[in-house]
DNA sequence: CCGATTTACAGGTATATGCCTGTTATTGGA
DNA sequence: TCCAATAACAGGCATATACCTGTAAATCGG
């Protein structure tokens, strides 16, 4: 036994991800982004001018702690907000040119990051870990969660 | 394609523990702890008056960030320091006799949920889990990483 | 059409974490 | 022994993220 992380899913998930943002981080610090702007952004440019509602349920996020992480890119001229045509109660997330041009400088640097990952975790590897968080992330996964809880 | 987390990591790696920790938090709640100041409890407990230094590379933690994140817990009279006897520098970590005690009442709570999550995701599958993101987390793999960077 | 409810955010407060910059104590030579 | 280099923290600053409490806009039942 190495530890509590050898028990606990949570505190081995949360290593983990120190770990992996160091990673990322340093290989995106170039640009002056986190890995987790970049990966906001990249969010973002794949959404296409969601609602912050929208954005925030697609990243797991509490809606207020997005409108806090937007807030430096908002600062710098990365990201815009205006408010949605139909709902005057949304918003909805755009880049700006500006934050094109910079989430494609870090798309760059991500991919030398990624492979790297990769060749060292191995690439099939990669897309299973994926899968599996991706499926601890989703709604689905939370039911069968709380049906266990409500048992 | 279901978005950014289908290729990123980093993405992946964080959804995913923003998800558990909701979880985590939830069940934890009660005792006034966050999950992971649970963690921290347990970590302490195990390592048995580690040295922050110490505690901080067993976390995979800044430490600093330790520093900061053991003040709400020094502040609540749960943990606290006191200097290394035979070197000045070092400060050990342990917890107070009310941090035991909050520690074992976390810990009823935490079996409910680990066993929940278990039930939902696969002891088995969680087992394996856990061994891969440790696997992230360790100094092995950095050094994996490191190399192909370098090449 | 109106009031009650719900929805989408904004802000404050608090923890989680990291980097950079001191400050102090140790240690490794010359 | 004394000095330069190093090690272990402490603090400031900045982002990441959550919860709770307003506020304004949309929606729904009567």
């Amino acid at each position: 036994m190495n530890g509590p992380t050898d028990l606990c899913n949570n505190a081995a998930l949360r290593q983990a991800t120190r770990r992996m943002g160091q990673l990322y981080d340093d290989a995106i610090a170039p640009t002056g982004l986190r890995a987790t702007q970049h990966g906001m952004l990249t969010q973002i440019d794949f959404m296409q001018q969601p609602t912050m509602r929208e954005l925030a349920e697609a990243l797991v996020m509490d809606l207020s702690a997005l409108g806090h992480t937007l807030k430096p890119l908002m600062r710098d001229g990365l990201v815009e907000l205006t408010p949605d045509e139909n709902d005057r109660r949304a918003k909805r997330v755009r880049l700006t040119t500006m934050g094109k041009a910079k989430f494609q400088q870090a798309l760059q640097l991500w991919r030398v990051v990624q492979g790297r990952f990769e060749a060292a975790f191995g690439r099939e590897r990669a897309a299973e870990l994926r899968s599996t968080l991706n499926f601890i992330a989703s709604d689905e996964f939370v039911a069968a969660f709380r049906q266990k809880r409500d048992t």
